[in-house]
Parts: C-alpha cells; structure tokens; sequence
RNA sequence: GGCGACAUAGCCAAGUGGUAAGGCCGAGGUCUGCAAAACCUCUAUCCCCAGUUCGAUUCUGGGUGUCGCCUCCA
C-alpha cells in the first residue's frame, strides 16, 4: 500500500490508481527561458523516482511533461536578443535536456507545447465562456470569473477575501474581481499571436497547463505535480479552470504533490531573487549523480539548503555507496571468472556460509524496508539510509574476501549475486550508478588502460620489493593527478578512477 | 493583514505515544612499508511553557524563532 501527501487535503492518503496497474502523471514542466537551476530539477528528479518506483512495481506509467513555451518572459528575453521567441524556447528546452540527462532524468512519454496545442486551448477557454465562467473585455482579454466558482480557493486553503489582492501589484481595474486571472491576451503590437475568436493573442498562464494535462491524460488523472510555489495561483487556477469546463468538480488531477524548495543560507532561491546556481554550473565540479544524490538525500516536501559544503559532503557519502556497488562488481567479476571459490577451505567452510547467508538475509530484509520508506509518501532519505547500512556489510564482507579471510563455496557464488542484484535495484530506483562506465566494459580503448596500469604497476611493484619507497610513492601521487587511485591490498593492488 | 510549513547531536537529516535511522565532521582501533579506502567502537533525551496520558520528542493549547504563499517563480 502507497500512502502519498496530498495537498488538497493536507494529509497521508492512501493511494488508489484511477486504472488498475496503471498510473497517469503531469509534472509541471518549465517556461524555457534561461538555463535550469538546481531549484528547477528538484521536481524532475522527484518524480523522476516516482515513476521509476511504480514502474518497478510494475504500474504502467504515463508521464507527461508541458513546455511552456509561449510566455511575457521568452518574449521579453527574446526581445532583448532581438530574436524569435521560438529560438529562445528552443535553446532552453535544449538546456533542460542536457541538465535532465546529467542527472539521469528519464524522459517523459511526451513534452506537449503550447506552442502546438493552441486549438485545443483556445477551445477550452471557449467553453468556460460559453458556460459563464469567462468573460472578454473590448481590447480582446478573456479573464476567468473566480465569483462564479464558489470552490476557488479549495487547493490553497485560502478565501478569495482573505487575500490581500493587489499587495505587491497594481490591480488591473477592468477585471471584474481582483482574483480573476486571464485566460487570452489580447496581443500588442510585435508579439507573437495567434487567431481566436476574441482576435489575435495569446494564452494567459495556467490554461495551457490544464489544456495539456486533460488533453493527454483525460478528464481524470492520477497526479499532478511541481513545486510548493504553483499551489498558489498556478495549479488553483488549473482546478478552477477544468473542473469549472468539464462540469465536474471530482475530475481532473486526484492527488497533489508539492515539492519544497531549495534554498540558499535558507532564503528559497528563484530566478528573480538571484540567488541560483545553474544545474550546468554545478556539473562542473560534480558529477550529475552526485547531484541527484543530494536532492534525493532529503524528503521531497521538506526545504533543501543548497551550498558548495553540502555537496561536498554529498559527494564523500556517495563515494560510499559507489565503493559498494564497486566492490560487488569486483567480487561478480571474480565469480564469473572462476576465481571466487577458493578450494581447500573445507575447515572455514561452516562461517563462510553463516557470513554469506547472513549478508544475503540483510540484503533481504533492507530491500523490504526500503520498500516500505518508498511507500511512505516516497522517502527517499529513509530508502537511501538502507543503501548504506547494506553497503556497510557488502564492504565488511569484501574485506574479508580480498584479505584472505574466508574461503567462498560454490553456494556463496549464488547469493553474492543475489545481494548485487538487490543493491542494484536499489540504486535503479534512486537512479543512481547508471551513467558509470561498467567494470565488464570491453572496449578496445579500456583494455589499452588496463595494460598500461598493469605494466605501470608492476614497475611500481618492482620499486615496492627493493624498498624504493620514493619511487612508488611517487608513481602513486602521480597517478592520483591524473584521477587514478591505487589500493594496496593482500591480493594485489588495485585501481579505480577517482 | 490572511493562509500555511517547519523547529531533532558540531553540521545535514529520517522517524515514532513507551527513552531516537542514515550521512558528514571528530576521537580511538584493525589493516598497510607509509598511505588511501574499507571495517569496528564512541558522540543527542528531540525550541520553551501548560495540558491529555501510566508514559510525549511524537497528541492538544499557548509562546518564541525561521521560512514560504497571497506578483513572476520548481
């Protein structure tokens, strides 16, 4: 059973999937007008681990994605290049791509535009005048009448008459309520438009949003999603507005899921305040995992401070889990290659066993309560914690294996594997140690590395025997520049990419 | 002014009506020629006050503090 927060009722509900086995999803997606910060790929990579879990329960997940890409702020950016508003959109949608895939952002079963879904918004917004829920003005704005939506307010918790319209902005007088937001702008001289029957414009935000989510998803849908900032107008509007056209105020969207934000020295950063750092900019000095790592580190609805300290600590306790997962790889390497079973072990055999069968029985159990922080409105800090308590045991029993210190049965092959195979499903729904280059890697530039270590090693070995502790050290350091770690153990040394 | 969230060790962060996961840092230890890594051991009574309860960090009320939304914003 998965319990998930929902918004709308500021509470655990159970989930029940509208289809049995199936699971229908709109994420916010993002306006492309600048490049991505660390605050924007929150969400994707939040929901990113809900579809990978429910397809590892095997849910059939349909995710949608808008880009907003007809926007005042793509305009405006455009205008200040002197370029089309289309080679703005398209430059950041690019941006998002390459910032998503660095953080093994799974792509969505489509990322509809509003750009391409004109009619079908237009429409829309048809229909709520039709049914007296808009109302157009003379220049050619269409806003939408919250008056006559007696649940407006209902996902904020808020009442029309508590909000102190007009605070921080100037009311535009010719609305009939301050609330009412607009459905079409009527277009100004030299912005993009399009033909309505209210003349050329274009749609006001939030329309196209629900536009999307209804038009690909239908009038019910599962989940909806984004930040903790579009609870307040953005996705309000989105109930107003489809439920207000399709007649039914149960329809659209069943669960609301609000991540938190990222702050920076706790202040919530935003592209307005200034105070963002770029998911590009970060990448330079970590990798994307390590990045995902950190988000996923901390529950996705509470707030994340961000700082160079904190991914670097990020970045050591990733290392971690990286040395495990190495490890396991290492010791599926010596199975597949003979060399796991040691013979004449016959005397340790009886804690061999106990220490194997006991590794697997952690496993096991861990992978169980990994399950259960999943299902617990998707924890992923509680579901990561378990990583490292089996990546603990997994180092212990390597140690043990590389010093000389049990002699593996034929048995114990089987159960290494099954321990590999559940860390591995760990880290496939936390996304983690994919874009990593596999240790059964077989191309011809890799073996080339491979002997050229093995000879620089054996030199260093040579240097070790005779004592020259310059020597060796000196090709240790050395190699350590150049981003290559060697380890002295009792069955040889070692090497791994830093 | 309205609405809401949060307050847990030096730092970060889960969580529960019956004395608290995990990570980072720190100390000691094992291993090592030295190292690195790994592993082992150690480090909290949960903002304050009152109430409910056999018992509260976890529930209720009040207070203090921080943050967010009510403009664009993930």
């Amino acid at each position: 059973m998965i319990f998930v927060y929902n918004t709308m009722n500021r509470q655990k509900e159970i989930f029940k999937p509208l289809k049995k086995n199936e699971v229908s999803i709109y994420c916010c997606g993002v306006t492309p007008y600048n490049p991505p910060h660390i605050g924007n790929a929150r969400p994707f990579v939040t929901w990113d681990v809900i579809r990978r879990y429910f397809s590892k329960l095997g849910y059939k997940v349909r995710y949608i994605q808008n880009f907003t890409d007809v926007d005042d702020k793509i305009i405006a950016a455009a205008n200040r290049e002197e370029v089309t508003w289309k080679e703005i959109s398209d430059r950041y949608i690019k941006a998002y791509f390459k910032a998503m895939d660095a953080l093994n952002v799974r792509h969505a079963d489509l990322y509809p535009k509003v750009s391409e879904t004109m009619p079908d918004i237009i429409s829309m917004i048809e229909t709520l005048v039709d049914k007296g829920f808009a109302y157009q003005l003379d220049n050619g704005d269409v806003f939408y009448s919250v008056e006559k939506d007696e649940h407006y307010g209902k996902l904020s918790g808020r009442k029309v008459e508590d909000m102190q319209a007009g605070a921080r902005v100037e009311v535009d007088d010719r609305k009939r309520h301050p609330m009412d937001f607009a459905l079409w702008k009527a277009a100004k001289p030299d912005e993009p438009a399009w033909d309505s029957p209210w003349g050329k414009g274009r749609p006001g935000w939030h329309i196209e949003c629900s536009t999307m989510s209804l038009k690909y998803l239908g009038e019910k849908f599962d989940f909806h999603g984004g930040g903790a900032d579009l609870i307040f107008p953005h996705h309000e509007n989105e109930i107003a507005q489809s439920q207000a056209a399709i007649g039914d105020e149960n329809s659209f969207a069943q669960y609301w899921l609000h991540n938190g934000f990222i702050t920076i020295n706790q202040e919530k950063m935003s592209k307005s305040a200034g105070n963002f750092f770029t998911v590009e900019d970060i990448l330079k000095k970590y990798p994307g995992e390590v990045i995902r790592f950190f988000l996923l580190q901390t529950h996705y609805r509470s707030p994340l401070d961000f700082s160079e300290d904190r991914i670097k600590e990020t970045q050591i306790a990733y290392n971690r889990l990286k040395h495990a997962f190495d490890n396991l790889n290492y010791l599926a390497k010596e199975i597949e290659s003979g060399k796991f079973v040691k013979s004449g072990g016959e005397k340790s055999a009886m804690i061999t066993v106990s220490q194997a069968g006991g590794l697997v029985e952690l496993a096991e159990r861990l992978m169980s309560s990994f399950e259960d922080a999943m299902n617990d409105d998707f924890n992923t800090a509680l579901a990561i914690s378990y990583m490292f308590e089996l990546s603990r045991d997994v180092n212990a029993y390597y140690n043990d294996y590389i010093g000389g210190k049990i002699f593996p049965r034929g048995a114990d092959a089987f159960i290494i594997m099954r321990v590999r195979e559940i860390f591995l499903d760990m880290a496939s729904i936390i996304g983690i140690f994919e874009n990593i280059s596999d240790v059964e890697e077989n191309s011809a530039n890799s073996k080339l590395v491979d002997k050229l270590l093995e000879i620089i090693i054996s030199i260093r070995q040579d240097a070790r025997s005779s004592k020259n502790w310059a020597a060796a050290d000196k090709i240790r350091d050395e190699l350590k520049n150049a981003g290559i770690v060697l380890e002295d153990t009792p069955q040889g040394v070692k090497w791994k990419k830093a």
